[in-house]
DNA sequence: GTTTATTTTTGACGCAGATCAATACGCCAT
DNA sequence: ATGGCGTATTGATCTGCGTCAAAAATAAAC
């Protein structure tokens, strides 16, 4: 009955927080489950002592066990090709859930690493298959939060196959900001937890690129940088950016 | 008890082609199910007749209530930004399904059109969410699918945030010598059923640009292009090309 | 068939962003 | 502090690919 699915879990369900409690209840896979039906999901879910930067939940060929919810912190996803350059797919924040891409191999096809300290819950998928099996509502927004994975990497498309590097870092932003104002974190301002490396590998350009773009943006009065922490100015301008500049084609 | 998804469709269950009788069977969503289970799944889709090249199976912004999984021919899925360009996301073969990003929205986020005359299979969500209730082996394929196009649409930021263009061209032609050979046409020559400048728009590259390789690659005896018309020559050294450029960086 | 429209190919040129190179900053350990 | 090491910024140069333009090949319309 318990299960540790790598060695930073344990099973703290009779200690303490379970999803019911969860601030991140609305956001992640609990959403529409109620009562019995959530305390079922409890059940099943392994949450993980904090991990420190730089510390991997999975590793890309791993063995598929589990999905993992981010609970706090962030998270990227990376994947190396067989001609060994490597692609960050994402990057993850608390209630976003991380490993859904493994399941067809059976193995991750990518490797998670924590950017900064995180904790995250496991969701063993056999159990979560079958708890799909008798819960609709769970089993709808397993789909649903699927779909969304899907979707959200068509954006992700659009957005190297076609942008600009100022919409690139300007729809990184913008995302960012978002989500965060999502889970309840400024929209405003914020730390980036990934490096500049990061993005530029995230978004397609050279690390060069993304640290001038940074000071463009800034002597533009869109942003004020100050190393990691970014406070956003000028939201509607920043927006500006990712629309106007393709005043192109297409009838 | 019957379900016109769209007009192109009629319900033939009584006179044709079922799921187990249908040579996709291994490729599409009843792999794995077998007996009672695929007489139920059968029961639930619609067949269409075939459309022509143009036509459009769901446009961005309609209401989602199936899954289609093509039959035969070929379809394109494009989303349109609100800036107006559009980043085409997948070029889809028989045996594959589309409209599964369309879940989270409820309403398709892309639109997916017929590049050449092409049948597909509606499979109406709701009801197919039911059975997956019900049964575990299709409900274990439907998120091994939807995994599938995660782990796909990863691979493709790779591509379009790492590859040169080469590199990119390269991949596109391995992957659709792959699929085709896994449908039991040819891996060594086929018929681009999209325009090259559909392939330029989903490689994010220029027409000309597209154009330019084709000939290079012909020049350097990797493949021999008559128009639409594609015979692979050397399948290795395409595979090299994939991997050789880069030889960079990341210890 | 001829004409018109669309797609594809080829060439010349310019630019966004990569690459190369050097400096500056932050962070830890000694 | 002082040195070492990774990360970030800034500048100078180079280049792959986009853009513009026009011809050539295909397809569609009449």
């Amino acid at each position: 009955m318990s299960q540790n699915i790598n060695k930073n879990i344990v099973n703290l369900n009779k200690i303490k927080i379970a999803c019911a409690s969860c601030s991140l209840h609305e956001l992640c896979l609990p959403l529409g489950l109620h009562g019995d039906d959530l305390k079922r999901l409890d059940t099943i879910i392994s949450r993980s002592h904090p991990i420190k930067k730089n510390d991997v939940i999975f590793r890309q060929g791993d063995h598929f066990e589990a999905f993992y919810a981010i609970r706090s912190g962030s998270v990227k996803t990376v994947t190396v090709a067989n001609d060994g350059s490597e692609q960050i797919t994402g990057f993850h924040l608390p209630g976003e859930i991380v490993g859904m891409d493994a399941i067809t191999e059976s193995c991750h096809p990518c490797t998670a690493t924590a950017l900064e300290t995180t904790s995250y819950c496991a969701i063993p998928f056999t159990q979560l298959e079958n708890l799909a099996g008798e819960l609709s509502s769970l089993r709808h927004q397993l789909l649903r939060i699927m779909s969304q994975e899907i979707s959200h990497d068509a954006n992700l498309l659009m957005l190297l196959g076609k942008k600009t590097a100022d919409e690139r870092l300007a729809s990184l932003l913008l995302s960012l900001s978002s989500r965060l104002s999502q889970r309840g974190f400024s929209a405003t301002e914020f730390n980036l937890s990934m490096s500049r490396n990061d993005i530029a590998n995230y978004l397609g350009l050279a690390v060069e690129t993304v640290s001038r773009l940074f000071t463009r943006f800034q002597e533009k009065g869109l942003i004020k940088v100050d190393g990691k922490f970014v406070q956003i100015l000028a939201l509607e301008k920043i927006k500006g950016v990712v629309i106007e500049c393709h005043k192109h084609k297409m009838a």
